[in-house]
DNA sequence: CCTTGACCTGTTATGATATAACATACATAT
DNA sequence: ATATGTATGTTATATCATAACAGGTCAAGG
């Protein structure tokens, strides 16, 4: 299934740096479902059979996605194939923290980093579409402090930048 | 018009701690749309009709407003009332950097600081839906850094957080 | 046991947001 | 005046998202 054993500490997966590179994924796959079993556990909620299998698509892409096309996914193994059995899934796995609502793509993408309380930054390439989700703290941490000053209490927030990949880039010049 | 004349140093419109008040704005107005005649006259590009009354009508409001909603109005002022009418209108807007659209919300406001290179910072408060634009540089310059780390150019970044602005926090409490 | 209540899945139907493609009009420069 | 690029308007359709309800599952308490 993967072609290389490990726990937590893919280059390919857990650096930013590598998300853009083509590199095997399965194994992280397998490490973010098995975490996304543990987390559900601990929440006390239930990763459902659709629930699991959405997040699994999303991971096999390693991409964004949009909702109809994970919707197609799920009806081609025998899951409904009403707009709602997608929409639900996928904002099951966002509440969760397991995927990432992509706004700028109306998309959705599976979250490499589950359970780590990271602050989620998304680097679009509009040259491949490839998304990478790198973790950014210190854009949170100024963005905390800007909201402060001014007294709003930041909830939540999306950080989607567009620009080129570096293989993008490359390929242009 | 406008109950005080100044240049551009209103503080209910330039101050973002203050974009949560209740402040009169018919001079923001008019500060912007005499910027926006310039931009556009230094950008080579027309501040036709339909878009300076759209660029008036985000302005109006003073909030982030729909396409559609800001196609009704531009229907009611007698201008087509398709929706591409609408969109080519604040797509211009946004391109001038006259206006933002700020996709958690699927919407539209005017820019506040027209023409003067800054680093939008969306705080949308849950409680009341106003939208604060505010300055945040060193967001941006991390953002930048982050991106820079891993050979990714940033073109155009959004950020957007959602929270409680002043006001609807102490409501709550 | 078996019922109740909470939650999950599925469906129908509709709403909301956005764009493609083409036709007409207008500006400006030669 | 006429050609060229740009802007506007229209029709039609694509794409994204949710409301509302029906049936199913499962575990806790009577």
């Amino acid at each position: 299934m993967s072609n290389h054993a490990h726990d937590h500490d893919c280059p390919g997966c857990s650096s930013p740096d590598l998300a853009f590179s083509r590199h095997d994924h399965a194994h992280c796959a397998q490490d973010v479902l098995a975490r996304a079993d543990a987390i559900a556990e601990e929440n006390g909620v239930r990763l459902t059979p659709v629930r699991r299998r959405a997040l699994e698509i999303l991971l096999e892409s390693h991409r964004a996605m949009g909702a109809y096309d994970v919707l197609q996914r799920l009806a081609a193994d025998g899951f409904g194939n009403q707009p709602p059995v997608a929409y639900r899934a996928l904002e099951f796995l966002v509440e969760q923290g397991l995927a990432h609502r992509i706004r700028r793509l109306n998309a959705f993408a599976a979250c490499m980093h589950p359970g780590e309380d990271h602050a989620p930054v998304f680097l679009i390439c509009r040259g491949c579409n490839a998304v990478a989700e790198a973790q950014a703290a210190p854009v949170r941490a100024a963005l905390d402090a800007a909201a402060a000053a001014i007294g709003f209490s930041v909830e939540r927030a999306n950080v989607e930048a567009l620009g080129l990949c570096p293989a993008c880039k490359e390929a242009a010049a």
